[in-house]
DNA sequence: GGATAATGCTTGCGAAAGACAAGTGAATAA
DNA sequence: TTATTCACTTGTCTTTCGCAAGCATTATCC
């Protein structure tokens, strides 16, 4: 493993979330699988932000280690993992959204994301069911991305 | 300053907050504020996470950058600072509930903090408005702590 | 008023983690 | 059966972190 992130050994439980999530990458991730659908290597790597190959394989192998994901084999492709959010992993959507929301508060939004912001807002139960059933589909991220309105642009 | 921490330059919401609190201790210098109302260095030297020196200045400088704290001279202590939050930093307030709410599914929780995890999902805006009104008052950490039931303990 | 202590940092250095480029091995495609 | 794709691993260099020590300013004690 790349790196084993010394963790703060504390009884709190923002720390706790924070030994599990809160470093640079960890939530980048998972905000591809939550938000875009997002399901193999190739595809994280993808994202405009650029994550090195090592921390990439360092980062997924955590998450499984966390319960937050699970791997399997590609049955259509077996050189390809296949890795799917947990309940625990899909349990971190109010995390994300939250954060999306207070960025948003300070940043300048185009019609596509203020809606997106104000649905998060007035029915974020909606959204986290319409994204739990896409997870329980196994639809492909790029249907579902455009379908949930989740896309940046 | 100790490091700059390279930015995301990303367009996304999520990205965009983590270039700010994204790392393994400027949200836990904000927990110290939030719930427990810390406002000089040497109180937030003392949590059990033990940051270091040379960390928790360069944290404080970039929250001071960011918008998220205003730093002022002690009138009663010209040595000390006081670094109060700004009603950006205030708003984060949701994204620490949302971690601690998290945590909180798969930790073993005592009493007390089952009562505030608790209260935190079925009032949170009267928690936020306790801390605002905290913030506003000056309150001194331990009384806050205890009043507000914010306490781990 | 001079020594001592408290406070909030800064500095220096070794260690850990990250970024980048290149390489590897298994599976698939041509 | 050769080439290519995919998912990593490895190696090297740079950045950040952790720790101990030092320093400047203000306050306190005698």
């Amino acid at each position: 493993m790349t790196g084993s992130i010394k963790k703060h050994a504390s009884q709190c439980l923002v720390a706790h979330g924070l030994d599990i999530f809160g470093d640079r990458w960890t939530l980048l991730v998972l905000r591809d699988m939550i938000l875009y659908g997002k399901r193999r290597y190739g595809e994280f790597l993808e994202a405009e932000e650029a994550i090195a190959t090592n921390v990439l394989a360092d980062r997924l192998k955590r998450l499984a280690a966390e319960g937050l994901v699970t791997v399997s084999k590609d049955p259509d492709n077996r050189r390809s993992n296949i890795y799917t959010l947990t309940d625990k992993g899909l349990s971190l959507m109010p995390v994300i959204f939250e954060i999306m929301k207070w960025s948003a508060q300070y940043c300048d939004l185009n019609e596509r994301r203020r809606k997106l912001i104000a649905r998060l807002t007035a029915e974020p139960d909606t959204v986290m069911a319409e994204i739990r059933a896409r997870e329980a589909a196994n639809e492909n991220p790029a249907e579902t991305a455009a379908r949930l309105h989740l896309l940046p642009r």
